[in-house]
DNA sequence: ACTGGCTCAGTGGATGAGCCACTATAGCAG
DNA sequence: CTGCTATAGTGGCTCATCCACTGAGCCAGT
C-alpha cells in the first residue's frame, strides 16, 4: 500500500486567521452575548484589514450561529450555548493553537455514548450488504494493524460504516462534525493506536454483535472501545504538550 | 397574555440566495464530488455577480462541508456524505423552497433516538438544580398550555434542559443543529401542538423519570414522545404542503 | 397632543477594477 | 534524464465607491 499524502503544511489564510481571532474574542467574552460588534469599518481598520475580507470573516462566524448579521442593525454576538451548532465545536476546540481538553473530554465522551447509540441500531438493522461492507472495513484494519497511522483511518473508515449501516442519514452528518474536531489533527493521536491488536480485537468485537445482530452486545462493546479510545486520545494528547 | 410578534418578513440577500443556488446545484450533482468548480471569475459572471459576492457564497460553503477551496487551484467539491457536518442539514432539508421530505423524516427519527439518550444519561446525572431548572420549565410549559405557539416555544426550553441535565456540552451543540432545522420555520408545525394537555403530559412523565433517576424510563418515555411528537410534526407539514 | 411623513446619520450590502501569491505544466539548458 | 525557468491559470486580498436598510429626531397637518 502506498504511503498517504503528508498531510498538506497547514497554510493559515488571513481570513482563516481573522476568523480565529474574532471568534476567541467571542469565546473569551471580550463581546458579550447580546451586545454589537463594532461597526465593520472600524473592526476592519481595527484589525488591520479591508473590510471586504473581514466580511469574509463574519460571514464564516454567521454560519456557526456565533453572531447575527442584520442590514443597518450591525452583527450581534449570539448566545454561544443557545445556537451555535455542532459545526462550531471543531473550532471551539482548539483555542489559541492548544486544545481545549475539557471540551475535547467532553466529547469524547460523547463520541462514545453516541457511537453507542449507533451500534445499538445498527445491529438491529444491519442488511447483508451492511455486513459486507464492514467485514471489508474490518479486513482493512487488520491488514495495517501495525502502522498506527493506517490503522486510525482504516479504524475511522470502520466507524463510519457502522454509522452508515444505522441507515439514518442523519446520523452521518452528527457523526462528520465530532470527526472534523480531530481529523485534521491525525497525527497527534497515533499514540491511541500503537496497540495494533487491541484495536483489531475491538472491532471484531463490534463487528460479531452487529453480524449477529444483537443490539444490546454492539452498543456495550462500541462504547466499551470508543471509551478505551478516548482515553488512550487524551493521553496521546498530553505526552505531547506538557 | 401579548400577542407575538408576526414573524418578521424573511429578506434575502443575495449572497444568502448565491449560496443556496450553488448549493442546490452541488447537491442535486450538477458539479460532482471530486471536481473542480468552474473559476471564481467565470462562475461569477455566470451567476451575474461580483467575484467579491460569489466568494463570500463559496466561502461559506466551506464551512459546511460542501466544498475545499486551494489557493492556486481551485474549489473542489466535497463527498458530502463524507464530510458535511451536521450544520448543514438546515440547509439540505429545505431544497428549491419545499421541504425534503424523506430527509425530514430522517431527522425526526434521529432526534427521537437521540433524545432518547439524552434522557437516559440525563436520568443518571441529574443533581438538584437539573431538576429545578426542568420543574421550572415545565411549569412554563403547563402555564401555556393551550396557545400552539408558545407551548411549542416552552417544549423547546424543557427539550434544551432536558440535555442541559446530561452535563455533556457536545450534546447541547449537537442538539443546536437538530433544533436549527425547524427553528426558524416554528409556524409550520404549530399544528403539531394542538393537543396541549398530550404535551404537558408527556413532559410530566418524561420529568418524573429523570427525577426519579430511573435511566431506562427516561429514555423510554423520551423516545416514545419525540417519535409520536415527530408524526405530528410531519403530518402538521403534508397539510401545508400537499 | 397625536399622527404621519420626511430627513439624516450610521450601518451593512454589493460592486468592479486591480494587483499579489500560489500551483502546475511545458519547454529549455545542462 | 535532471533540474531550472517562464508562463498561464487560479485563488487571496485590497481599495474606492455607491446602494439599501434602520432608527431617531424633526416638523407639518390634524
Amino acid at each position: 500500500m502506498s504511503q498517504d499524502a503528508p498531510e498538506p503544511i497547514a497554510r493559515t489564510s488571513l481570513i482563516e486567521t481573522l476568523r480565529k481571532k474574532l471568534q476567541e474574542d467571542i469565546l473569551s467574552g471580550r463581546y458579550p452575548a447580546g451586545t454589537s460588534l463594532p461597526p465593520e469599518r472600524e473592526l476592519a481598520a481595527r484589525y488591520g484589514v479591508t473590510r471586504t475580507s473581514l466580511k469574509h470573516a463574519l460571514i464564516e462566524l454567521r454560519s456557526f450561529g456565533l453572531i447575527a448579521i442584520r442590514h443597518g442593525i450591525g452583527s450581534i454576538v449570539e448566545d454561544v450555548a443557545a445556537r451555535a451548532g455542532a459545526d462550531a465545536l471543531q473550532y471551539m476546540a482548539q483555542r489559541e493553537g492548544g486544545w481545549d481538553l475539557r471540551l475535547f473530554v467532553d466529547l469524547l465522551e460523547a463520541r462514545a455514548l453516541i457511537g453507542g447509540l449507533f451500534g445499538r441500531v445498527a445491529a438491529s438493522r444491519r442488511t447483508e450488504a451492511d455486513v459486507e461492507s464492514l467485514r471489508e472495513a474490518l479486513g482493512g484494519a487488520r491488514r495495517t494493524s501495525r502502522d498506527p497511522h493506517g490503522l486510525q483511518v482504516a479504524e475511522n473508515l470502520f466507524m463510519r460504516r457502522v454509522t452508515e449501516t444505522t441507515h439514518v442519514r442523519t446520523f452521518v452528518f452528527l457523526s462528520n462534525s465530532i470527526s472534523a474536531v480531530y481529523a485534521r489533527t491525525l497525527d497527534a493521536f497515533g499514540g491511541a493506536f500503537e496497540d495494533g491488536d487491541w484495536v483489531t480485537g475491538s472491532l471484531e468485537e463490534i463487528f460479531d454483535e452487529i453480524r449477529d445482530g444483537s443490539s444490546a452486545g454492539a452498543e456495550s462493546a462500541m462504547e466499551r472501545y470508543l471509551t478505551e479510545s478516548g482515553k488512550r486520545m487524551i493521553a496521546a494528547l498530553e505526552e505531547q504538550s506538557p
